[in-house]
This record gives structure tokens, sequence and C-alpha cells, in this order.
DNA sequence: CGCGCGTAAGCACACGATTGTATTGAGTTA
DNA sequence: TAACTCAATACAATCGTGTGCTTACGCGCG
């Protein structure tokens, strides 16, 4: 015998749910969404039915029809990718946070890693695949920058995580680099240092660092202290490049009694480059970071840090893009960050 | 004036693209998806007229049609979360293969962390959000083996990453666990260590771990030693519980020369105990994780591990899973892995 | 000259839900 | 008793593609 037609997977839709409620398949569809419209006794009935039959609704259809997929695209990109397969652990952990909220809300989470010439900027509302986008990446702001202006053109939804700045397209959500670097400044400050490093690159292309490097200024002239230029250095977001940087001061022989890395691993080489020199930290050198990623408390000495409320930067992008989705007013917001101090800076 | 009837958005369809094109709507769909019964002229008219009009096929709409969503979602699971925004790192670092492998074919990827609690064995495929799952979870097996044979039964498709057995259901990729532990067991060997304490559960709970440990015992066997179960310890995948546990080793007294923890987490843990009762690493004490995590070339001294292949790992995974969905033959796959000798295993 | 076949394109419908509008029936009031 | 209101539900029209079947046409061959 051959059966046409019905595949052989027997999905139950809604039509068989509202045959066998004796109602029509529209009156499934607005019960099951919580309509008001359906009386108390039809709607449990058919919940119970779809319950029991393990229906759910499609997920393409339910997009399709109401144009409003509820899943968002959570976009990495990172210029620099000498192996495609290492990502910035700072987004790593900061996808924990997300997927977190995303799932509070109900909304799916699509998930892609950009190289900065791909045409993603085009692809996702377009195709519907996407209600918006969170963008993280790290590097060279002004490379994509244009690439932002055509998502606003397009009038796609999205929202960033950067530098809270003045010259923001779109919402952004970030940290609050310039308080947490003056707040570092003075934690070394606090402990009688004097002459500070700043590894990290500290123009316009790298808001964060840039942010990052001004807070420490702050500290240093509130103090009284002058800004010594040589002791800032441009690094890039890699653990080699701060071995290499440090490597060049300490070769240089100016005097310095602490360190502030932008970023942990930038700090880890740097710490690596003061070991090799036989420098001994935090007793000549104090070392501080920044992101207070896993490997930080697993260095040698633990590395004190910086801490980004991760918890709540993931919330308030979530709720920033949804609320971008639902015409409702959105605004960029700064987060505070908190000193975690451990033994690289101890005493 | 009032404009109704058209959104404000007015992405162009198929329609619109015919229209101009001068042919029928689904000409347009054949000639963009590749079907060789439309002539290379009229494809590539209406190539042309579609990238002029930035047209992009509506994902909801062709999935509805074709039931097939292009789409994987790759769902993490643990059991123990102290803070449920810490995901394995080990997972995290196979995300990076996964995604890229994904974009390599044209998949997208929807990702989620669950409970094991959470019912999402019958969400994804049954609501069509994606054609298959990847599963990635470290945790008691015996836990969600249920789950798995459920999914067996409503002919969801999914791989698994884990260890590959008798007892598995469904198609399993995972690293050769027992010949890794075995490697281990045998560069420690080759060092003159003779009595190795093992940090990892040995039990049917957690078979990656047992594997581990059998290739160490079997290391050992093999070079005339006994194996003494008392240097074998029950210890989860959490850096708090390698230190307590190597702590209590070294209080029992029981003489020791290697560690070979289950993963790099444990063994981050036990290297800080044995820091803290002055132990020192390498020369009374050698030391070895597993997983090769970004952390454990930041370790002091850093830490010989075993590398697992996730470059690899993320490939198989996807292509088994592809091939499921296109009801190809699939099997259970073990991959190499890789000894990466470090200064806490030197000499 | 008629038959068969291969190529290129069109027609009509299905996919499974959401939504605006019409309809029903019960209850209320003058 | 007829007109009117309101709540609850049914009807029909989409949303934008993919796909099986049919059609139109040109060509070679016996």
């Amino acid at each position: 015998m051959k059966v046409m037609g019905r595949k052989p997977t027997n999905r139950p839709t809604s039509f068989d749910i509202a045959y066998r409620a004796g109602v029509s398949q529209p009156t499934v569809s607005r019960a099951l969404r919580g309509s008001k419209s359906v009386s108390a006794a039809t709607r449990a009935r058919i919940e119970a039915i779809a319950r029991e039959l393990n229906y759910s609704v499609d997920k393409n259809a339910s997009s399709l029809r109401s144009q409003r997929s509820n899943t968002i695209a959570l976009l990495f990109f990172e210029e620099q990718s000498p192996d495609d397969s290492k990502i910035n652990p700072f987004f790593l952990a900061m996808l924990g946070a997300i997927t977190r909220e995303c799932a509070n809300r109900g909304l799916d989470l699509l998930i892609s890693f950009q190289k900065l010439e791909d045409d993603w900027h085009v692809r996702y509302q377009d195709s519907h695949r996407a209600d918006g986008l969170i963008l993280l990446g790290y590097g060279d702001y002004t490379l994509y920058e244009s690439r932002l202006r055509q998502l606003v053109g397009q009038g796609t939804h999205f929202v960033r995580w950067g530098s809270v700045g003045e010259v923001n397209v779109g919402a952004t959500i970030g940290s609050d680099n310039r308080g947490a670097g003056r707040m570092a400044g003075e934690h070394l400050l606090g402990l009688g240092r004097r002459r500070i490093v700043f590894l990290g690159q500290a123009d316009e292309h790298y808001p964060e660092f840039a942010d990052r490097y001004r807070g420490l200024c702050e500290a240093l002239e509130a103090a009284g202290l002058a800004v010594d230029p040589r002791l800032q250095r441009d690094v890039v977001n890699l653990e080699d490049m701060g071995h290499a940087a440090m490597r060049e001061v300490i070769a240089e022989g100016l005097g310095f009694d602490g360190v502030f890395a932008a970023s942990d691993l930038i700090a880890v080489g740097a710490m690596r480059a003061l070991a090799e020199a036989g420098i001994a930290i935090p007793r000549e050198v104090a070392v501080m970071g920044f992101d207070d990623l896993p490997a930080a408390s697993m260095t040698n000495p633990p590395l004190t840090t910086v801490m980004q409320d991760l918890k709540r930067a993931g919330a308030e992008l979530v709720e920033t893009l949804a609320a971008q989705i639902e015409d409702r007013e959105v605004q960029s917001r700064t987060l505070p960050a908190r000193l975690v101090v451990r033994r690289s800076t101890a005493g």
C-alpha cells in the first residue's frame, strides 16, 4: 500500500489541535499566544490538548506571518586573527551572560564570527533571520565605523559593546573605562608607585584602551604627578605584544615601578617579560590588568585587575536591543567596573 | 496624507525580481538556487537584478516551504553551575571551531545553555528552529542518557561530544581519551616518575575521565608497575576540587612523584595545593593536565597537558550532523590527541 | 510527416501560522 | 418584542518561498 501526501514525521499542527478541541484553527493560535479574546475554558482545553499531542508552534510559519523572528544575532568581529579558532576570551565570558538573558526573555540567539570584510551588515535583518544584532568587537574602531553607519541607514536594529563616547553611532553599552582607569591609577598610587607604564593603544582607533589611559592620566594629575609619555606604549590585545612591549620598556632603562596593562592578556605577557628580566612582582614592579579573565587568578603571582560587570553587561545589551526592536527609546549607557586586588600589587 | 497597506520597509520579494526580469516568480527561485532547468542567460539576468535590488531570500518563508532551516543548534549543558555565567572553558574553545565550520557550510548556528532539567530535547527540532543538535556536556553521563534516548526515539538528529564507547546512543565524536591517558602515563614514566596520582572521577558516570585513567593504568602495567588505587581520587571538573583533593593526598603522606589531572582546571588547583605545601614542580612532583586551555600556558610553571584537536573536532561534529540530516550513514569517531610538553614536567 | 524526447518556463498550490473583519448568540433594555 | 451591546469565535486573506506537474517549443529520425 502506498500512502502519499503525508511525510513520515507526523508533527501536529494547529489544525489538529483545533479539530480535537472543536474550535477553529485561529482560535488555537490565539489561545496559545494568550489573547484575551479567548474564554478561559476554551484556552484550558486547547492547552491541554496541545500538551498531550506534544505540539509546538512552527517557528518558521510564525515568523513569516508575524514578521518577527524573536531571534537576535550575536556577531563577534576581530581584525587580527592569527588563529581563527582563538576568540577573545573576554567576549566568550560575556557570551554566557548574553545567552542567559536571552533565555529569560524567550529569545533565540544566533551567533557568528565575522571578518570585517564580510557583509554581515546586510544579511541578517534583510533575510529576516534575526530582529536585531549585538556587536562585540575589539579592534580598530575606525575600520568598521562605516559599516555601522550603513546599518543605521538601512534601519537595522543593533547594539554595540564598546566605548561610550561622543562619536558613537547607534546605541552602545560599555564599561566606565575612564573611571576604571582612574581607579586603577589611584590603586597603584596608593601603594606608593609613581612611575607607571601603560601598555595599550591610546589613540582614537581603540577608544576603550584610550579611555583607560585617560583615566590613569587623570589619577596621576590629581596626585600632582606629571604624565611621562614615554611610559605609554601602543600594544594591541595580544599576549605576545604585551611581552614584546614590556621587554622594550625594560631594555630602554626608563625607571618604573608599576604597570597598568589595558587588558589581562597584555598583562600576562608583560609579567612574563618581567620574570625573564628577573624583576620581582610586586616588590619592584606592581602589575595590573583589565578584564578579570579566568586566567588572571592563575598567574604567578595572581593578577590584580579590573572586573567588568559581565552579567549586567549582557542584560543591558539584550534589554537595549529589545527596546529598540519594540521601537522604544534607547540610549547608550556606561556600567561601573570593580577593582579586584590580588598579589601582583600586594604591598 | 495617509499611506496604507505598505509597511515602510519595502523589502523586495522574488515577485519584484520576477517582474523586472520578465519571468515568473518560481523561475526566480530556481535561478537563485542554482537549478539547472534555468538557462544561463536568464539566470544571469535574474542574479544581476537581485544584486541590484539588494534582494535576499526570506529565511522564514524558505524554511517553511522547504522544511529545512539550514540551522543547527549548539546546546551546552552542565550539571554543576555555581555561577551561571561561567562556562566550561574547553567548550568555549570548541565553539570557535564549530562556528567556523558552520560558516563554511552556510549553516546558521543557534546556541543555548541548558540545565539538565529543561526540555530542550523536544523543543528545537519540533518547532523547526533547527535541523539538528550538537550536544556538548561534561557531567554525569547517566543523568542525561534517558534524554538522549528520547531524542533518538522522536527522530531528532544530533551529535554528541564525549566518550566514544560501547554504550553510546546516537553518534558521538570524542578524543581518544584512553590513548591520550596512556600517552600521558608514558610521558611521566619516561621521566622516571613511578608513583602517579590521578585526579578525576574514574567511574561510569564520567566516561571521559574514566578512559583517561584507564589509559594511565595501561601505561603503568605495560611498564610492569602495579596500580595503586589510593592514588586515584574522584574529582569533578573544578579548580577548587582539584585543590582540595591534592591537599588531601599530600596530607595522607602517600609518596608520589607525579600528578595526572583529568583536566587543566583540576591541574591548576592541584598546582596551587602543591605550591602551598612547598613542593617543587617539577623537581619533586611533575604535573600534567588535559585540554590545553589558554590558561595552561600561563601557570607557573607552564603546564604540560594534552591538547585535543579542536579544529578537527568542530569539523567532525558539524560534518557528522550534516550527514545525518541528509540521511547519510554516520558513525561515531575517535580523534587523536597530542602531548604538549611544558615546564611542569621538564626533567 | 508524425512521433518522441529534451529543454525552459509557467501554473497552482502547499507550508503553518497570524490578523482584520464578519458573525453568532446570549443578555439587556425600552 | 425588537433593537442594541458585548463577548467569543469563525472566516478568509495573507506572509514569501519551493516544488510537482504541465505546457510550449525545437529538433532529429525513421
